[in-house]
DNA sequence: AGTCCTTGATAGATTTATCCAATCAATTAT
DNA sequence: ATAATTGATTGGATAAATCTATCAAGGACT
């Protein structure tokens, strides 16, 4: 049996004639006169009865034709179903995002992104790297965006932008006054840290190795936010990564300096990832440009 | 588009995997693959992903193969519903029974029906009653036999036999020496019962309400077999339904006594259930027309 | 009656779709 | 490193669907 026999015979049902009902397939009529004499041999019955003059529909045939209806009307379901999905800009995707980026860098590119594609739904998750790799390879996350380069060697990836690091100090700290730090100036701090699990933290001892600085290892902090919180209580110093580094607001007092260092300063790398083999390349691709378009405007502001 | 390429797709789907899903369809794997392809590209969508060792379906997919499971039930349906209208009693019919009626029931049909109906494979599977309802609205089956009456009212049912309930006594209990009991004489019993989930269980207990028994907590049998087993060996007493509750053999020495209680006795009604749109409702009224006259035969010898 | 027109059926040629066998490239397991 | 799996690709055989041309049967009209 074949979709394009069911079509022909409810195109039959509906012309009660051989002739009307294969030019409204397309077809010549011994065409549709074969296929239907094949279909009811298929089935064993009946379905029309060929009368001088016309052709009507048995008592078993009208069944036919009426499930063979809904078996179109279902097919022809798909076909409107996947019309509506072949732009990629539709549909949901699933996005993961490191935590030391999720919350800096979303205020950014939510809105625009659904201004630019209104159709497509964004399921956004965050989640440290290591559980986003795993969920990106198996299919649970559509792409992830996260700290480059990466290890995986099954996925993709581009860059999004490329982030500084600065220096947060609590009010009044010494190296407040210098409006550049360089990476000696470091040398006899000790420096808060996130805990473990967070490719923040390996960054920043990277950066502690460079610059002969310790870590403070009897805290470890949660989140971002637990350690601007800290240095802002004067417990210590950290390393911030230039999205969560706070914008002076015009005539907010703040209880944190944030210093840039000196050329060259270190910084970190983050871009999107997602399978090589996804069906959803073409729409990572997309919003990856648009964030890195947003990007460039915002640091340009 | 085509049903073929719905099975081709369904099966991948199922298998995750060409090779065993073009095994599945009897094609060879490059068969199915130039055919998937053919219908991604047909529906301008990509449906699975290619990965090293396996197939994901993708969401997409995921949509596209659940319609396209129900454009081939709707046309499995037509070549079901012209099979029967060429004769019901042909091909196959799955019917499900309860384990309660099943071992006991079927010795009395099995024979009979393969006699009346060789042309029509019997294909028997065993199910509790919530499972055999399932599998019976979503199509597994053509038909179920189980108590009524039942909660599903897109199921149509038709009634076979009443069976009444029997006590089970260990040999030498004292409510043996009565030749009919009463639901009072229980009352100082306390009653083995099934485990949950048969519907027996739940039909024994409304009795024990009736009654004023307590069921014995301690111990919940998986099976009747088991349950005469136990009553056997003196651990207590049960209920047992008529078809299960065996006749005494001529000459044969039983360690358990069945008695029947007196008018009115407790009973429960086994009946035939089937899809009220089922392309097999000719088959199973055929079915159910023999039963009941096999068990009225039965009963009456 | 005879002719014309309509109906669907049939035969043979042609095009198209489907399929398989063999093989490849990439990845994973041993 | 080697073998085993994975899905993709290619070329040629096979089967199916289609078209053109024609036929036979029935009804309508002159």
């Amino acid at each position: 049996m074949n979709l394009r026999d069911l079509r022909y015979l409810v195109a039959l049902a509906e012309t009660r004639h051989f002739r009307r009902a294969a030019e409204r397939c397309f077809v010549t009529q011994p065409t549709l006169s074969t296929q239907i004499k094949k279909l009811e041999e298929q089935l064993g019955v009946l379905l029309v009865e060929r009368q001088s003059g016309g052709v009507s529909v048995t008592r078993v045939g009208e069944q036919v034709v009426a499930r063979a209806r809904r078996v179109l009307e279902e097919a022809d379901g798909i076909v409107a179903f996947t019309r509506q999905h072949r732009d990629p800009m539709t549909g949901s995707i699933q996005i993961g995002l490191i935590p030391t980026v999720a919350p800096y860098l979303l205020p950014h590119i939510v809105e625009p992104l659904h201004e630019a594609f209104p159709k497509l739904e964004l399921l956004l998750v965050e989640a440290q790297t290591e559980r986003l790799l795993a969920r990106l390879s198996n299919g649970e996350l559509d792409a992830g965006i996260l700290a480059l380069p990466l290890a995986d060697e099954r996925l993709a990836s581009r860059s999004l932008y490329e982030e500084a690091f600065f220096v947060a100090l609590p009010r009044g700290h010494p190296l407040a006054q210098k409006k550049l730090l360089r990476m000696s100036d470091l040398a006899s701090e000790s420096m808060l840290l996130l805990e473990d699990g967070h490719c923040l933290r390996d960054q920043a001892l990277e950066v502690c190795a460079l610059a002969g600085v310790n870590e403070r290892t009897d805290f470890r902090a949660t989140s971002l936010e637990t350690l601007r919180q800290m240095v802002a209580a004067g417990v210590g110093i950290t390393l911030l990564p230039e999205l969560a580094a706070p914008r002076p607001v015009a005539g907010q007092q703040s209880s944190l300096e944030i210093r840039a260092f000196a050329p060259p300063a270190p910084s970190r790398r983050i871009g999107i990832a997602w399978r090589s083999t996804s069906a959803r390349h073409e729409t990572v691709q997309r919003i990856a440009d648009l964030v890195e378009e947003l990007l460039r405007l915002a640091r340009v502001a």
